[in-house]
DNA sequence: ACCCAGGGTCATA
DNA sequence: TATGACCATGGG
């Protein structure tokens, strides 16, 4: 067992949260959708800016298409041109599609409330096109189960602080599970930190690991959250 | 004419 | 396990 860096503590993680609140302001991601919704904005924001993807999301809403029977019956060349400023629209027509079908055998939101949040996330990672950062994004906004979400933003600001070692291996799972092992909080707690995280992480350069010699900002105020 | 964005999958070695 | 190619549009 090889000793690697993993500074990762309730404290610092809370030092974090109230530090980028003050600096951002709350972010309040997805407030007042669907849960389907926000299962199929998880699906189109991959690689993607998010007023693309919330642009496909309008043109799905306007057909009338957030709701999972109507959008497992829409023809696969109408959903691909509905999302198509959303980009890689062939790929995310196909698994919205089979998402929302899923959706349905499931037996809707009701039914997968119940579940664990383990066995949740083993059937959304099950899905095509839904990996460990989605499926944690779908339980976290749409199922408020408390989750952190390891994303590059996250995994970025960790090794500029020093939490971990820039680029390790097993970069997901890997501090996703030494988060939620040792940090315990509520959904609303995650939900907010992540949007913090993403928010900050596009406020600063986005030179990685570490800001010496960016072309944009040579001194990274990231490095001012260890005050 | 570049570069990148709130990933995931698949083929290689 | 770890890279690389690929998906595709829109904005800088």
């Amino acid at each position: 067992m090889t000793s690697t860096l993993m500074r990762i503590d309730p404290g610092r993680i809370r030092d974090l949260h109230d530090t980028l609140l003050d600096r951002h302001g709350p972010q309040r991601w997805w407030p007042g959708h669907s849960a389907f919704e926000v299962l199929a904005g998880a699906i189109l924001v991959q690689r993607t800016r998010w007023e693309n993807a919330a642009r496909a999301l309008e043109e799905l809403d306007r057909e009338g298409l957030l709701l999972p029977g109507r959008l497992a019956a829409c023809p696969p060349g109408n959903v691909e041109s509905l999302i198509r400023p959303a980009g890689f629209y062939r790929q995310k027509a196909a698994r919205l599609r089979a998402a929302a079908a899923w959706w349905q055998g499931e037996g809707g939101l009701g039914r997968m409330a119940q579940m664990s949040t383990g066995d949740l996330r083993e059937r959304l990672l099950g899905l095509d096109g839904i990996g460990p950062e989605t499926a944690d994004c779908i339980l976290l906004y749409a199922f408020d189960r408390p989750l952190f979400i390891a994303d590059a933003y996250a995994r970025r600001l960790f090794a500029r602080l020093g939490w971990i070692e820039p680029g390790g291996r097993g970069t997901y799972e890997r501090l996703a599970r030494a988060v939620n092992g040792t940090v315990h909080e509520g959904a609303r707690f995650f939900n907010e930190l992540h949007a913090l995280i993403v928010t900050h992480g596009k406020s600063v350069c986005s030179d990685t690991p570490r800001c010496d010699g960016c072309p944009l900002r040579p001194r990274c105020p990231a490095g001012e959250l260890h005050s």
